[in-house]
RNA sequence: UCCGCGGUAGCUCAGUGGAAGAGCGGUCGGCUGUUAACCGAUUGGUCGUAGGUUCGAAUCCUACCCGCGGAGCCA
């Protein structure tokens, strides 16, 4: 026997089906009885009249609780009443297995423990569509860039030591006298790969032991890292434009149901798909900053109102460029006519979602690097590879890190990073 | 690490010194088109933990634990 999936039940109109999914909720009358089902492919509603069944196949329906698994059989007609337009007309009803006690109820409820039963959480509503439109931006991305001719590159989780200083990394201990570290990065792997290839991009989990509890953070998250031989500050910025306007266009375009379902205003999208991003030196936004009353001193990083505020005063994603060295990694190329200052973006997305961007042209010469490893107290040994770079064949080169749980969250419009990744791992949450 | 808020029924919460409550969920019954259905009944408690004040503490005080939001840092 074969099973039909409810996603596709809209063309089966006239079809007798059989479906095999979940009972998310039942509604019943003496007479008539409403089964909403659920399968992962979408939702369904079936109806069963009690004269049109066995006395007993009504009654034992009836009392199915939430979350039972089942197969039922019927007729595929269509409802104006129904939100895809279809529902299933119950004919038969095999149970799978009987559920008991199924702890999320239709009703309200709060964070902690909609964390606590994450593994249940995701069969429901929000988490479906959220997870969705999460598989359709990673298709995206590797799509993206296998269309751009790039290789897809995979970088090590086990890091020797820090790409960029060695707070806020997670060390793991190898044996009595060896340790690792979580990568915080894949940009110094990245880099060789684009010797080595040209064109690469990473695409996998990140880890950051930053104490922080905010919606913006999670201690491990997945980003996508781009680098590329050969090209320099100004394409990078431009690289970094066509890709968010393709990943946005293409959700808005293949996941449209599931951005309605989380009520997503997707009109506050439609300016990030023409383009055009607004580009900010470092000097603009501060004067933009010190014009909304939050001023900074040269030479400072944004906070968090600031990344704010920033973020507010545009339709689509800003880009902030030509930042002051001190406030930047190590790694990055200092302006010729301006050393103060390095060749660097930040993207920062709309809505108050924070940086999603961080990307820079990288340091080509040779001893241009070792200064500033020196500088940054960074241990020469282990940057030993790194330099061979700039030693062996050295060219300009570019490349960015796009946050993906962060530009997730502010495509669907969630609330929290955690309501974006299937089971966030976070300071206070390591179960389920 | 710091600042603010919170912890009462399975869930969401009200109760701020005098008899532990409501809605939802669960269970039983009713209802032929429900959309978080509705109606009736019923079930349900270590009031975060420990100590203190008081005739009397969910309520006031102290300490601790846990969670939430934010800062710093970052994507």
């Amino acid at each position: 026997m074969s099973y039909s999936v409810i996603g596709d039940l809209p063309s089966r109109l006239g079809e007798r089906v059989t479906v095999t999914g979940w009972l998310t909720g039942l509604r019943s009358s003496g007479k008539i009885a409403f089964l909403q089902l659920r399968d992962g492919s979408g939702f369904v509603q079936g109806v069963l009249v009690k004269q049109e069944v066995e006395p007993s196949v009504f009654t034992s329906v009836r009392s199915l609780p939430q979350e039972s698994s089942v197969k039922v059989t019927g007729l595929v007609r269509e409802d104006v009443r129904s939100p895809s337009g279809v529902e299933l007309g119950v004919e038969m009803v095999e149970v799978v297995s009987l559920t008991s006690d199924y702890p999320i109820s239709p009703k309200e409820h709060g964070v902690d423990f909609l964390m606590d039963h994450r593994h249940l959480h995701l069969r429901h509503r929000a988490p479906w569509a959220i997870m969705r439109i999460r598989d359709e931006l990673a298709r995206g991305i590797t799509d993206f860039f296998s269309e751009r001719a790039f290789l897809r590159f995979d970088a090590p989780l086990f890091m020797p030591t820090a790409v960029e200083g060695t707070t806020n990394l997670f060390e793991i201990k190898l044996s009595e006298d060896e340790q690792a570290y979580l990568s915080q990065s894949g940009q110094l792997y990245a880099e060789a790969g684009a010797l080595a290839f040209g064109k690469v991009y990473t695409f996998g989990p990140t880890f950051r032991a930053e104490k922080s509890k905010t919606r913006r953070h999670l201690l491990e998250f997945w980003m996508v890292e781009p680098e590329v031989a050969f090209m320099e500050h100004r394409e990078n910025m431009e690289l970094q434009e066509q890709l968010l306007v393709y990943l946005v266009k293409r959700v808005v375009r293949e996941r449209g149901t599931e951005l309605a379902l989380l009520g997503r205003d997707v009109s506050k999208l439609e300016p990030t798909m023409q383009g055009d991003f607004p580009r900010l030196r470092y000097d603009d936004a501060l004067k933009l900053l010190a014009d909304k009353g939050l001023p900074l001193t040269w030479g400072e990083d944004l906070g968090a109102p600031h990344e704010t505020a920033l973020g507010e005063a545009f339709d689509r994603p800003v880009i902030i460029e030509a930042w002051p060295a001190q406030a930047k990694a190590f790694y990055m190329e200092p302006y010729p006519d301006d050393p103060t200052r390095v060749k660097c973006n930040d993207m920062i997305a709309p809505e108050g979602y924070g940086e999603i961007i961080g990307g820079s042209q990288r340091i080509h010469d040779y001893d241009l690097l070792v200064k500033r490893l020196e500088e940054h107290q960074l241990p020469k040994d282990a940057f030993a590879w790194y330099l061979d770079l700039r030693k062996f064949g050295s060219v300009p080169h570019a490349g960015f890190g796009l946050g993906f749980e962060r530009t997730l969250a502010w495509l669907v419009g969630a609330r929290h990073l955690r309501e974006v990744i299937p089971f966030p791992r976070m300071l206070t949450r390591l179960y389920p």
